[in-house]
DNA sequence: CTGAAAGCGCTTACAG
DNA sequence: CTGAAAGCGCTTACAG
């Protein structure tokens, strides 16, 4: 036998002096096929290593069983767990995952959406490109194939969107500073509004309020790009006021991470003098010191909450297009960085 | 139009009242075709949403234009930095990829290459799940598509494997330490005999022996999982002895972390003391204080080489089976872990 | 219990 | 310049 050649019922048939019909139902056991029929059949196919081509199965049957992913970048860790968890979730329901990055451009993510359906997947989870604005293009796709977005979400798609509950664990987040006695609290948020960025300010907003804190305009800090590098540039910003913060609440780990990078520069005492929270609950939130106190959000079940609802609409394909939002719980994790002396 | 509709060629021509095999061409430019005719179909079609199925059109050429990846861990820093460059050089050759995680259990991997030839990938990328012994149901893939290795690769299995520079990049790193004025350098490397552990340990060695430094039994430790925690945990047994090392290899920047988790708690100076070096150049060692001295690992050129490797492989496929390897050039970063006072 | 035939959507050699 | 027909590998309604 040559290299590269897969057996074909065909080839089974011919050496079995059998029609085509007959060895398919063999192997596919079908009560109308005798006995002795399908062990013959099986015998040869394991002898020939038959493995039936699934393209064809599923290019007849109009269902290929593929899941099409599209996510800003693969290599962000969050994401990863998310990933992870659409991988595992998808395994067990029969479902293969085809992955592609958009890089946060919307150009790309549209030519993605268009790979997709034309390949004909039977359903696509997706998180968004930053600054996706023409949601045009991703209705368009809408009428093809089911769509879950996941992590960065539109409330302007209509589809089932799985987030984690963003404003309430800022507030939680938010409200343990203040618990900790912690009263000049500053944020660092993004300066576009994101789904995301737009949820946890709400959430931090909510807290002051909610214990009479006063807002103070000059302590709410964005950036365009909510990074290590300009969550330290920020800090050093609310460093040179005349008066500092006594904690700080960064939107990401990344930028709580920089914060802290440089509160330990200038030897400020973390968390008496300045407290900082986080959120996502990375790799590295464990790594700096002192460790950071963040909000742990469960990538896997993310991934895995949003393959079980996009398989659910596969199944059952509803024509009213509707707009649901799954909440999945976080927890905030109280580490060094905000631990009572 | 109702939801869920992909208009095909047939309705296409039957629209036109013109023949099946006339649309086609038409939508593929075909010289044949008048001009008027093409504008005509192409109009029909942009108006009707067309676009073609590319599973029948796969079906059809006998090439799916897939290539399938098997990785034992997605959200592994190191992995997705690989999965980005895959699936870069991938989308520039007009591939799609599957993605799949085996998890580290061989018999998974095993199901996962299965399914994987069963569903006519053109080519698998693979990093091979730990203590993978049972090579026979890799070779049996062998038969049905190529196969390139990366990072994690295996001689038994005769392929093009694409690898960093273990053993080179090694020696540079434990060199560093020797031109430092280290001279009592500890290893922390892997029980298990990995390609990876045994290049760099293999490195180890003989970087000590060219600069005629003796080779100390008591300070090469190996663990069964080089992680975090058995970085951490080994460094203290290497801290509980008479004569303590002058500086450490950790053979995974988890380990080196770990390490200097461990010399940061007995306050010990690093790198005056006790220097630390790595290999990975993960985020995580930017995060950590000092910051370490670590082995970039291009990812995202592994990636690519390994697409472009792997598509060659299926344009002409030869019999001739053999096992090259590739090698990628690493560089070592210095960082504060190593620095000269 | 087994077989002949249609069809999934597309491309292309062959005919006119 | 256009069309009828075969075929990629499979499943299944229909017939016997």
């Amino acid at each position: 036998m040559s290299k590269r050649h897969n057996t074909t019922l065909k080839e089974l048939a011919l050496a079995l002096n059998l029609s085509i019909s007959t060895v398919s139902r063999a192997l596919n056991d079908h009560p109308d096929i005798n006995e002795k029929t399908k062990e013959n059949v099986k015998k040869l196919a394991r002898q020939m290593n038959y493995s039936p081509n699934l393209f064809a199965r599923s290019f007849r049957s109009q269902k290929t069983n593929i899941i099409g992913v599209i996510v800003p970048n693969i290599s962000h860790y969050f994401t990863s767990t998310i990933l992870k968890g659409i991988l595992e979730e998808a395994e067990i329901q029969g479902y293969r995952v085809i992955i592609s990055e958009s890089n946060n451009s919307e150009t790309k993510q549209t030519e993605m959406l268009n790979t997709m359906t034309q390949f004909g997947v039977d359903g696509i989870l997706m998180s968004l490109a930053r600054k996706t604005t023409k949601v045009d293009d991703v209705l368009r796709t809408l009428n093809r194939a089911p769509i879950v977005l996941f992590d960065k979400v539109s409330q302007k798609i209509p589809c089932t969107q799985v987030v984690i509950n963003e404003e309430e664990a800022a507030f939680n987040a938010v409200e343990h500073l203040i618990e900790l006695g912690k009263e000049r609290i500053a944020i660092i948020k993004e300066t576009e509004n994101s789904y995301n960025s737009e949820k946890r300010y709400a959430g931090y907003l909510r807290a002051l309020e909610h214990h009479g804190i006063r807002i103070r305009e000059k302590i709410i800090l964005s950036t365009e790009d909510i990074s290590l590098i300009h969550g330290r540039r920020l800090t050093n910003i609310l460093l040179s006021m005349k008066k500092r913060p006594d904690a700080i609440f960064a939107i990401t780990d990344d930028a709580a991470i920089g914060a802290i990078k440089a509160l330990n520069k200038f030897k400020i005492k973390i968390p008496e003098e300045i407290a900082v929270v986080g959120f996502s609950n990375s790799a590295s939130s464990k790594i700096i010191q002192p460790e950071l106190t963040t909000v742990d959000q469960p990538g896997d079940k993310i991934g895995r909450t949003a393959v079980k609802y996009l398989i659910d609409e596969i199944d059952s394909p509803s024509n009213n297009i509707i707009t649901k939002t799954v909440e999945i719980k976080t927890t905030l994790v109280v580490r060094d960085s905000s631990l009572r002396a």
